[in-house]
RNA sequence: GUCUCCAUCGUCUAGUGGUUAGGACAACGGGUUUUCAUCCCGUCAACAGGGGUUCGACUCCCCUUGGAGAUGCCA
């Protein structure tokens, strides 16, 4: 038989890392098996639904390069896929339930539940939930309520006795009894619109869907639903419920834990690929070893039985660490173009750079690529290269443990033998040397006569190598900004005598 | 409160009765380096506790503890 699953979100907020996680199993495992992985939106919440969602969900899939067989925008034989497109087919199905007795009509306030639930907790009573009021109606008292306007919800009768059991392939079998299953849940809306129970078991079945992997924040429902598709005389699919993705604390991962949309770490400059094969690696492993995994890779090797049951957190620096890998595997210029826009965006070039603002870019990839952890580091790293740098303070000048006169002694006579060795064209190597060899001579640490240098250039004690950033700079920046730099340490000596 | 699930280094994990309990991230130390980073080398670090079963338990069973999730006209 042909494997089928499904990605079910609801379009209600951005695709966070538990959602993803959720989508690449069920698609890896597709591919894997050479069956087919279909997306289907559940938009049954009217109150929590936004098109921004809907949108966010399409372009996070696109940017990890995640197709779907069937599902929105390609269709398919079991569309449609959008769930409110569908909604009279779960009204069909829930009548039928009634019908069948399976099912009943319950006229219950909204404000009678809250208080109801109110009750319940604070009397820690055991059973919570419904209580079934309307579980028995007669058809008098059922008409007499339909008479007052009240529009009611459609209920399943859960059976008081017995227990239900599902078999979850990593978990194996887990049962609870009939009367510890949440009590008659509501399968149809009084507006007309069906619950998740409902709306995701009718569609499981109807566009036969084999396997459901889903988070285990669902297996409480299990049970619920295999009552679900008892009622209707229909075989449930095999599950698989994935392991939990948990913020530091140990809770579900939520924004309290740091950034959790994929738009977000898109925004930061972290690549699909790195965010795909890190996310695939909390709850499954392939040997314990391997870490590296492409796309392609991850779509033959997937498999259910190395996923854990054990739910995971969510390591972001690790994620850290596989970004600045897969960074450093990028062709230059690949990279290039994909700093770029993060520099557009910061303003330090023109949006799209001008020929000379390219140069530079491509000439300071290899400089930055191993020291970008995400691409919008760039932004940071590479700012004095484009813009002036504000005069630096004194204190920033001074190497650790080196007074003025010293700093500015070994300042002016490492520019000359900088400048000198620049403009006669000395390979960097020699002009290295010799200022290394003039630290010696003033019996100063070589820091003392580089980092002045480094600072009055960059603005910052850390920076790329210092040839190498002279060389993006220009000379004639670079000798200005020096210039600069020992006056003011020429101003300082003269203040102080 | 009730129900369900889970439990190997700080974190992600390998391990399916006999291993010096392996790898990776992080941390720490060292090397390369004019800074930072990269890269290389090394160190620290785990079977939650208690009972069984067994010649032998990280591995199987039970209990305890801890954690999580569910308990909605949200998914």
């Amino acid at each position: 038989m042909e494997v089928r699953v499904r990605y079910a979100p609801s379009p209600t907020g951005l695709q966070h890392i538990g959602g993803v996680r959720t989508a690449l199993f069920n698609y890896f495992f597709a591919r894997a098996n050479g069956g087919k992985f279909i997306l289907r939106v559940e938009d049954t919440d009217r109150e929590r639904y936004s098109d921004e969602s809907l949108q966010d969900l399409f372009d996070t899939l696109e940017w990890l390069g995640i197709t779907w067989d069937e599902g929105p925008v390609v269709g398919g034989p079991y569309g449609p896929y959008i769930q409110s497109e569908r909604f009279d087919i779960y009204k069909k199905y829930a009548e039928q339930l009634v019908a069948d007795g399976k099912a009943y009509y319950c006229y219950c306030t909204p404000e009678r539940l809250e208080k109801l639930r109110e009750q319940q907790q604070a009397s820690k009573s055991e059973q919570q939930g419904y209580d079934r009021h309307c579980r028995d109606l007669t058809a008098g008292q059922r008409a007499e309520l339909e008479a007052r306007g009240i529009k009611p919800v459609i209920r399943l009768k859960v059976p008081m006795e017995g227990k239900t059991t599902f078999h979850d392939v990593l978990m194996g079998d887990i049962s609870r009894r009939n009367r510890d299953v949440s009590p008659d849940p509501v399968l149809l809306k009084s507006d007309g619109f069906p619950t998740y129970h409902l709306a995701n078991v009718i569609d499981d079945h109807l566009m036969h869907i084999t396997h459901i992997m889903r988070a285990q924040e669902w297996i409480p429902s299990g049970p619920l639903h295999v009552l679900l598709y008892e009622a209707f005389g229909w075989e449930p699919p095999v599950y698989c419920h994935l392991p939990m993705v948990m913020g530091k604390d140990g809770q579900k991962l939520s924004k309290r834990h740091g950034s959790t949309s994929v738009r977000d770490f898109r925004a930061k400059g972290y690549l699909p690929e790195a965010l795909m094969n890190y996310v695939s690696l909390v709850g499954w492993s392939y040997d314990g070893q391997t870490e590296f995994f492409s796309k392609e890779e991850l779509e033959k090797v997937f498999s259910l039985e190395k996923i854990n049951k054990a739910p995971g957190v969510f390591d972001y620096k690790k994620l850290d660490w596989f970004n600045g890998q897969y960074i450093r595997r990028k062709g230059d210029a690949e990279l290039a173009r994909l700093l770029v826009p993060y520099l557009e965006e910061a303003g330090l070039v023109q949006t799209p750079p001008t020929a000379e603002q390219q140069d530079v870019i491509n000439r300071m990839v290899p400089v930055v690529k191993e020291r970008l952890k995400v691409l919008s580091d760039v932004v940071d790293m590479s700012r004095f290269l484009f813009e002036d740098i504000p005069a630096p303070s004194v204190d920033a000048l001074l190497p650790k443990n080196q007074d003025v006169k010293t700093t500015l002694q070994a300042f002016e006579q490492g520019y000359e033998i900088l400048r000198a060795g620049l403009e006669a064209g000395e390979p960097d190597e020699r002009i290295e040397r010799s200022m290394a060899d003039l630290s010696e001579k003033l019996g100063v640490k070589v820091n003392g006569v580089f980092m002045p240098v480094r600072v009055a250039l960059t603005g910052s004690t850390v920076s790329p190598p210092l040839f190498d950033s002279i060389r993006l700079v220009g000379l004639d920046k670079t000798f200005s900004r020096i210039e600069r730099a020992i006056e003011i340490l020429k101003d300082e000596v003269q203040k102080n005598g």
